[in-house]
DNA sequence: CTATCGTGGTTCAGTCACTGAACTATAAAT
DNA sequence: ATTTATAGTTCAGTGACTGAACCACGATAG
């Protein structure tokens, strides 16, 4: 059902991506979960959306194959992006370098590089070392020169989203999974 | 007006680019700017948006620099892209790869190439003949295999929107700017 | 000069979606 | 048995979108 009246282009493609990805907050659930976030109270709290439109969300994504839903029946429910989500990637990583852009004045909020070799990643996503386009899980994020800490946000999730990292890379909850699986 | 409550993360770029690009309809909006449409009735007619939504959007995007609005004061009003919104091309490249990848099983709805050699672009936008990274209006359009002439739509807006064009090359209306011997 | 048309909007009631806060369900942990 | 952590659901209030009609203005036709 995505959206009451659909976008009626059947043939641009913009348009069926957009009847997945393109409600509000959709994108920044994405952003979050390419961060490592992969729990709802997460998602939650981080982006401070409702946790009815979060459902709504999820429930969405999870149905077209974007988020993998992953519950151990013991009240702990992950989600995870799947290939399909992983390839959404140059979306994000093109909005966040046009916001850096125009928005930005004192540098990119988040600087990539590619974890291998440490070659910062131009805004086509190669990496200016080796240039390769880097997989997803070899980028490296961290805080960049237009970084604010003006809240310091003193949450320990907050905390492990402002250190660098590696994309996709979970962060660690108070409570974990059981006896801890070895799909990380 | 952006947004009433606007999306809360300060350090995320991709927020910001929300707050600007990431309404409803306004993608599809920037999407027929990068194939010619220029006109209200044009991106309203194409679109199918509610005329109110899209003088909204039309006045944010203006407010934000992305689209510039050219009044000659005959009547006629014309939305180009500038700069700014033309550097939103890997956004709207990105997200019709990602639906054609995932929702066009019959190839893409509409193919890129290089107009200047007539090379394919690939997936991050280069020419697989020159190699390099093609500048918007260099691009050329064109019908894909996964083109699905259902529906043919007659208006002549559309018909020129289905043949191969280059990017941000003008459709021509029924009544074109200030005194022209194109008269039908 | 008046009437009509093309164009770029505005207005408005009805509907739908989002918001924010409170509440529920279930399985550990104490 | 009670508390805690987690993943949701419920619901009234508000705001945004929808679709259709209407309006203003300049150009064109009679």
């Amino acid at each position: 059902m995505t959206l009451p009246s659909t976008y009626a282009d059947r043939n641009c493609s913009l348009a069926r991506a957009m009847e997945v990805i393109g409600e509000r907050w959709t994108l920044l659930i994405l952003r979050d979960a390419f961060f490592g976030i992969r729990r709802f109270g997460d998602f939650a709290t981080q982006l401070g959306i409702p946790r009815a439109v979060l459902t709504s969300r999820l429930k969405l994504l999870v149905r077209e194959g974007v988020l993998a839903r992953d519950d151990d029946g013991a009240g702990i429910v992950e989600y995870r992006l799947t290939d399909k989500g992983i390839e959404l990637w140059p979306i994000v990583r093109a909005m966040m370098a046009w916001g850096d852009t125009f928005y930005s004045p004192a540098g990119a909020k988040r600087a990539l590089s590619h974890d291998r070799d440490g070659g910062p990643l131009d805004h086509e996503g190669r990496c200016q070392e080796c240039g390769s386009v880097v997989p997803v899980p070899e980028i490296r994020i961290e805080p960049g020169p237009g970084f604010d800490p003006e809240n310091p946000n003193p949450d320990p999730v907050s905390a492990q989203l402002n250190t660098a990292r590696r994309l996709l890379e979970p962060v660690t909850a108070s409570r974990t999974r059981q006896a801890d699986d070895s799909k990380v």
